[in-house]
DNA sequence: CGGAGGATTGATCAGGGTCAATGAAGGTGG
DNA sequence: CCACCTTCATTGACCCTGATCAATCCTCCG
């Protein structure tokens, strides 16, 4: 079943891809269509906020909307970039391959975008994209983000401080991973998303342990160790429950670092 | 010796923050100009070759260029992002730092632009940069590539083709880290080196094996005997020269993958 | 010639992966 | 409503990759 939704999507990305921009909006896509809320929420994303509105309005008429089931490949590992994606419900796991191996790079989440950097160099993906939960998912086509960004000078700023900012986050990934143990990735991580949690000292899990040890850069099994590993410094886990007893005794444990944390910089 | 030129640079920097970008050319800096042949090399880039010629020659004047002896720290980690730099001509190896350990997280070789992005997004830097060697640096002011790439639809569009570039450099470097041991990113490493050399089967290594050792991710004893691991795929190593008894048995082994390896797309 | 730094080698150790078994939770169909 | 199945999380035992420490060698340079 799911294999078969994801063919379903996949042949109409084919389909579109033959016709020119301006066209796709006029295919009768029975479950795809533009609603105005997600217009809004959509134009207000840094990348869109500042370009014309008949340019906007220009990727809209191109783009279209569908959702899609948990754990369906959206995008595959080395094709070509023919779209944009936008997640603006749900959540999409980025996904890389080699021999056999794979390892979670990143995860998204609403509102945001993901492989603008394919997009604007047109080349292969370097990631695999699958939805971890019910998504719904904005898809532009690649050709119309390439024309719009060369005749709005706002558009072509915002894209160069979104790769930016990609790029700076990559950078950071990497730092922690070089720099790191496992038990001080988990440790940086939990203060990280305790921050965004507003501090809270008890905080939810935003996803699966066996996603988290893949994007740490590690196995589940070395992450529920690494979990008892934090206990001396007041961590304590129940189920997707995680509590912090004592802040600055997992921060001296810790040490994060702007450089590295600072996910907004 | 190496320390007080450092500290020289360091204070001819922050004397220009003090000027605007249009006075700094008229500061006289005694050894600092800008040659006619670095002019053309410069403008080959191709981040700046399609710029209007107007535009160009305003980034030049508030540039300056400088020779460095190696072993300078060119910039550092956290620090506010001043100035564009391009190697001329030596070379440049971005490092970072956490908690007492280190990592070299690039080596930058002429002639091209490093921490494009911090300059963009005017932000810290993430790593810093010292020469490996003698080295000639040009340097443009932060500000005058924001204010040029604001006026030039050009060379905004390269920005962004540069950042896109970079961004899957790091990508690329990320799925290596994360998808192979050590001995398969050595060996993925050589043959990546060997297509460079035109595919010779004896090259030389560009730099320091302790470097290479921390580009990859592993410690120096470590690399030494991932060179004798790959005896048995035909490796073999005499000082700085590798020689590559039989490309094919080595790539069953190393599995490249342009996804990974192929740095040009 | 002497000294410093890099490279290599050996011995040892720890971080983290693998394999296997068990437990807990959620979903499905009878 | 419950038995069953699947999937994830956890735990233990074991192993392997790669780090650390220490000693030696080599090379480059002053």
């Amino acid at each position: 079943m799911t294999d078969q939704r994801l063919r379903k999507h996949k042949s109409n990305a084919q389909l579109t891809l033959i016709k020119s921009a301006g066209d796709i909006h006029n295919q009768a896509i029975r479950d795809i269509d533009m609603p105005n809320p997600e217009y809004s929420d959509v134009r207000m994303l840094d990348l869109f906020s500042g370009m014309g509105d008949e340019h906007f309005a220009t990727l809209m008429r191109g783009a279209y909307v569908q959702n899609f089931p948990a754990q369906i490949e959206l995008i595959t590992e080395g094709e070509p970039a023919d779209f944009l994606h936008i997640v603006l419900s749900g959540s999409v796991d980025l996904v890389s391959h080699w021999n056999g191996r794979d390892t979670s790079m990143a995860t998204v989440r609403p509102i945001s975008t993901f492989i603008l950097a394919a997009t604007v160099k047109d080349a292969p993906y370097l990631m695999s994209a699958r939805t971890l939960e019910k998504s719904r998912i904005a898809l532009i086509p690649s050709q119309d983000v390439r024309a719009i960004f060369d005749a709005d000078g706002n558009f072509a700023r915002a894209i160069v401080t979104e790769l930016a900012q990609c790029y700076r986050s990559v950078i950071k990934a990497q730092k922690d991973l070089k720099l790191r143990t496992s038990l001080e990735r988990l440790a940086n991580y939990l203060l990280r998303q305790q921050k965004q949690a507003d501090g809270a000292a008890v905080f939810t899990l935003g996803f699966e342990k066996r996603r988290l040890a893949s994007v740490l850069g590690m196995t589940p099994e070395n992450l529920s160790r690494a979990f008892k590993g934090l206990q001396p410094y007041g961590v304590s886990v129940d189920g997707n429950q995680i509590s912090i007893a004592d802040q600055d005794d997992l921060e001296r444990f810790a040490k994060p670092n702007p450089l590295i944390d600072n996910f907004a910089t």
